[in-house]
DNA sequence: TAGATTGTTAATCGATTAACAATC
DNA sequence: TAGATTGTTAATCGATTAACAATC
């Protein structure tokens, strides 16, 4: 979140931000600012503030944004393949090699530049091209065995979007996405401003 | 996520569940699951655990998610279109009823069941049809102001996919799904997983 | 030098865990 | 009745806030 404002500040000009008005600016206290700053290494001068250029960059490094990575998407669903083109990512080093899906009518289909591959072809794929993230897009009741077979041919990382809780040996990266339980939360939320 | 485990338990036919078991499953401890079903008015019986289904129910209540939601999506993008076919939700009564854009290239032409309105017609709309939540799939450039818009006409909920946070009155409700942050943090865990 | 602002320590607050009497 | 399991209270832990000396 700090990343994202920072950008921002950048694309204004703005070369120094206080960790009043940062606070500000995202909704925390000037306290937690400067606390989370010093946690990843704060590079602060008093009297002025945070350098903004400088932090973008150490954040980059941090968050490991600066390093290529390589992905699959695996399920070619409407989601998976809005993910396919959504440029945001690519302009951020994540680059999407295949998508692949196991409905034989979607199978050799193209899907802007990408043609459907079979997920038979997955460990053969997998044998040959370095692949550091598999992003899964396709229903909860595959999820877990894609996840294994996908983890057993060496992928470490799962951006996943199946509404299940994938379980894979402690050594695996995964970040989900649960699209349900965050649409149920604004529904609570509605249900509870105020009255 | 509690709704999320006990409807797949439900679906395996599963009556009662204890604490116990249901932490092992979430990853949590059976302190935890007690507090938290305290806290949204426990069900449990001593000597067997939770009812599952009377449970889920009162979740569903809770979240409300019992009532219908009436959704219109703005931004006819690669998301926007996955979003409006997305059929997890339609099962769980939230249905689009309209998808708007501003690219004259895209209004009038349909995706799957849907004629892309432009979205100078959204006053109009709006103040014909009750609308419950605005989803954004749109630029960040455009969300703040298009939210303002359809705020100003009446909608009270914002489930927002451009990566800003939406500044709007205390009394509209707001969730953000920040893909560019969920997969910066995939990264971040891939860069510090053991070594 | 004076004003602004950090970095850090101490104080507060809330959330998680542990423990156990109550009870199905 | 005996075993299992809740609901809740107390203890622990971590995260947020406040305060202020150091310093640009």
């Amino acid at each position: 979140m700090y990343y994202r404002y920072l950008k921002q500040l950048e694309s204004e000009h703005v070369h120094f931000i206080s960790s009043t008005k940062l606070a500000e600016l995202a909704g925390l206290t000037a306290s937690q600012v400067r606390q989370d700053m010093s946690a990843f290494g704060g590079e602060g001068r008093q009297g002025s503030g945070y350098p903004i250029s400088e932090l973008r960059k150490h954040l980059e490094r941090l968050l490991g944004i600066d390093k290529q990575h390589a992905m699959i998407i695996i399920g070619a669903g409407n989601l998976g393949c809005a993910l396919a083109h959504y440029h945001p990512f690519h302009q951020k080093r994540f680059s999407t090699l295949e998508i692949f899906d196991n409905d034989p009518s979607k199978i050799g289909t193209t899907i802007g530049s990408f043609t459907i591959k079979s997920t038979d072809a997955l460990e053969a794929f997998l044998s040959q091209r370095h692949v550091d993230i598999a992003v899964l897009t396709l229903p909860a009741t595959h999820a877990q065995q894609i996840a294994e077979r996908v983890y057993n041919s060496g992928v470490r990382a799962f951006w996943n979007f199946a509404p299940v809780d994938l379980k894979l040996p402690q050594d695996a990266s995964i970040v989900s996405v649960h699209l349900d339980e965050s649409l149920e939360m604004l529904s609570y939320y509605m249900l509870n401003k105020d009255g």
